[in-house]
DNA sequence: CTTGCATCTGTAGCTGCTACAGATCGTATC
DNA sequence: GATACGATCTGTAGCAGCTACAGATGCAAG
C-alpha cells in the first residue's frame, strides 16, 4: 500500500484484486446491501475506502468459512450496534457449526454408499453394471 | 400394487407418491428432458408407465447420492446405449467420490477453524469478540 | 486527441427446485 | 344431468449466490 495512492479512494478493481471479491460479485452485493453504496467520481465511478475494504475483506473470510449472506448480515448488525453481546455471536457460530458437522456426517454416509457401489463393480465392457443395477432396483 | 389399478398408468400425484418426488419436480424433469413427456388422458392429464416409474426412482436414489441432474443425464446415456461400458459408469462414479471426499475434507477444515474460534470466546456481553475480530482483522 | 483498459448499468443465465395464480380435468354423489 | 371437490394443468416468478454478457461511458498515458 503506498503513502499517497488511495487518497482518492479504491476502484472496484483494486477491491477485487486486494480481497480477491469478483467485480461483479462486488456490484451484486452493494444491490443486496451487504455492501454500502460507496461515493462516486465526477463520471460515476466507485471510491471506496477503507472501511468498506475491511468490510469486504470480513464478508469474503465469512463465506470462505459457509456462512449464508444471511448470517453475514446478522454479523454486520451485532458488530453495528454498540451494544451487542459476544455471546450472540458465539450462538450463531455454534449453530453454524453444527450444520457443517451436519453437512460432513451425510457426506460420509454417502462415501461409504459410492465406495461400496464402485467395490462392487468389475469394470469390464459388459451390459451388466451393478452400479446401473443398483439405481435402478425398484426395491 | 393392485392388478388392474394401472391399466391406465400413473398420474402425476402416484408417481410423487411413490417416489417422493415433489410434483412440480416431476414437471421441471420433464422440461428440462430429465424424464420422457408421458402420455396425456384426452382432458390432458399426465398418464406414466411402469418404465417411466422406475426412472423416476433412478433419478431419485442418483440425487440422494448426490450427482448432479447432468452426471444422471450422462448415466441415462450410458444405460440408453446398448452397447454403454461398466467402466464408464465407474469412472463417473469413481469423479463423484472424488469430490465427495473433497468437499468432506474442506468442510473439515471448516469445522475445526470454526470450533477454534468457538473456544477462544469467553462469551461474555462484551463489546470484543474474538469471533468478529477474527473475521475483521485485515492481515 | 487517440488509444485502450476500467468501469458503468441493466438484464439474463446458472442449479435444482419451489410456489404461486387461475384455469381445467375427472370422478363421486345427488 | 348438475354439482362439488380434489387433482392436475400451464405459465411465470422466486430462492441463493453468484456469473456473464452487451453496449455505453470514464479515465489516464502517450
Amino acid at each position: 500500500m503506498g503513502q499517497f495512492t488511495n487518497a482518492r479512494g479504491y476502484p472496484i478493481g483494486q477491491m477485487s484484486r486486494e480481497t480477491g471479491v469478483n467485480i461483479e460479485t462486488i456490484r451484486y452485493y452493494e444491490r443486496i446491501g451487504l455492501m454500502p453504496k460507496p461515493d462516486r467520481t465526477a463520471g460515476g465511478n466507485r471510491q471506496y475506502n477503507h472501511d468498506q475494504l475491511k468490510r469486504l475483506f470480513f464478508i469474503r473470510r465469512a463465506r470462505g468459512l459457509g456462512f449464508t449472506l444471511d448470517e453475514i448480515r446478522g454479523l454486520f448488525e451485532m458488530a453495528d450496534r454498540q451494544d451487542y453481546s459476544c455471546s450472540e455471536v458465539h450462538d450463531l457460530t455454534v449453530d453454524h457449526l453444527a450444520s457443517v458437522r451436519d453437512k460432513i456426517a451425510n457426506l460420509k454416509k454417502l462415501e461409504k454408499m459410492l465406495s461400496d457401489m464402485i467395490s462392487q463393480c468389475s469394470r469390464g465392457d459388459v451390459p451388466e453394471c451393478p452400479i446401473l443395477d443398483a439405481l435402478f432396483e425398484v426395491n
